[in-house]
DNA sequence: TAGATTGTTAATCGATTAACAATC
DNA sequence: TAGATTGTTAATCGATTAACAATC
């Protein structure tokens, strides 16, 4: 059913969509067109209706979408009502974060645990996870996705792969492992790099410097 | 100079190859070919070439490419060494994750201040900015880069931009007052959602469940 | 019926890949 | 000279856009 495009560039738009639907639930916005939901993106409205095709059910022509039946069935489409269980691994600051997040309790991914080295502040975090735990942890809990804040062992991401770990979502400064083991096992894997974009957004406000707009250029008069 | 295509797909690639470069150096390699650093990527071989074309001064056809000097041009090309002066907008754990993290040490983002209304922890925070001082602040300081982790009021946003801040980079929920205000003003921006990216995979874990690959199937012998 | 909006098809654009030339 | 590797050109592929048909 699902198409071999679904992989790509409509797969990194849907959660937007979802996230954006979502406020305009909160905000009582019960009707939209596609053009009202690509203006809180980069794209085109003929692109958020090609993206949306799928869920034409929610669509009428001449009036537009109907936002919480669409917002049912993106969520649906997009897995987070599958109630992945998932394990944070690693110490850190994100660590906190990550367990605050709305996201775990309102997208239906289930924290089962924390691993790492010390345990975490008890008041706000899950089950501690000694390291040499993961691997039987995983089994019994079935759980299927890690999130990353420290590099993981090739050997001990192998043997949690063969414990039904299927995902991994990767905030290190070093994928290696991650790479080298999901070249062999076909898992999903992302890995995220805020700092990289932020890098990116430095150049091009230097790019733009070099490239004077006509304001700019008067004051050189 | 810069070619309209730098703006794209490029631009995206250039941090990631730096944050690579970095780790090779950390790690006592000076020497490196396109295929080893594109083994730390999604990309090919052929495509990090091409990405680096405008670095051939680093490389030596039959060798490689020597890493110092290739990290160094890229950084001063991704504008890392400019020193772009940065206010972070708004409460909340990001803020003291942001704080610490060594980007601000190392990549040349001189972090002036905190935009809040409640004052932050003294111990590890730089100057603490009333909002209603946001505009004066950013004028004699010379702040060019604000980092939001909360919505910021459109008319502030056109007055801090009118005051010299040139780029955002926004963690928000909801970006709607800063998509506004970039469509009137051409300042560069970049939005982030981690929990897109995070969504995202669940859906892929999803939709790899429903294709079981040739051993899955065996299981229903 | 007119207006608004989705859905569809063909054309365009940009990015990636493949093949190979150049050269250290 | 042979091997390794970058650099270049043309071909392919995928994604976006434009024009318009369909219909509520």
């Amino acid at each position: 059913m699902p198409k071999p495009s679904d992989r790509t560039a409509v797969l990194q738009r849907l959660p937007q969509y979802y996230r954006i639907l979502r406020r305009f639930l909160q905000n009582g916005i019960y009707r939209c067109s596609s053009a009202e939901i690509a203006a809180q993106t980069e794209y085109s409205a003929v692109a958020v209706r090609k993206d949306l095709l799928r869920f034409s059910g929610c669509a009428t022509k001449g009036y537009g979408y109907h936002v919480k039946p669409l917002y049912t069935m993106l969520g649906d489409y997009l897995g987070v009502r599958d109630a992945f269980r998932a394990v944070i691994v690693g110490d850190g600051m994100p660590q906190q974060l990550l367990c605050e997040h709305p996201l775990f309790a309102v997208h239906g991914i289930r924290l089962c645990g924390i691993c790492s080295e010390h345990a975490p502040n008890p008041t706000t975090a899950p089950t501690h996870i000694r390291p040499d735990e993961l691997v039987t942890f995983c089994r019994r809990e079935r759980v299927s996705l890690l999130i990353l804040l420290a590099p993981i062992d090739a050997s001990l991401l192998t043997e949690a792969i063969a414990a039904g770990v299927c995902g991994v979502f990767s905030l290190c400064e070093d994928d290696t492992a991650l790479r080298e083991v999901a070249q062999q096992t076909s898992i999903s894997y992302r890995t995220l790099h805020p700092m990289d974009d932020l890098i990116s957004l430095c150049c091009e406000m230097k790019l733009a410097q070099g490239e004077p707009t006509e304001s700019k250029k008067e004051s050189f008069l």
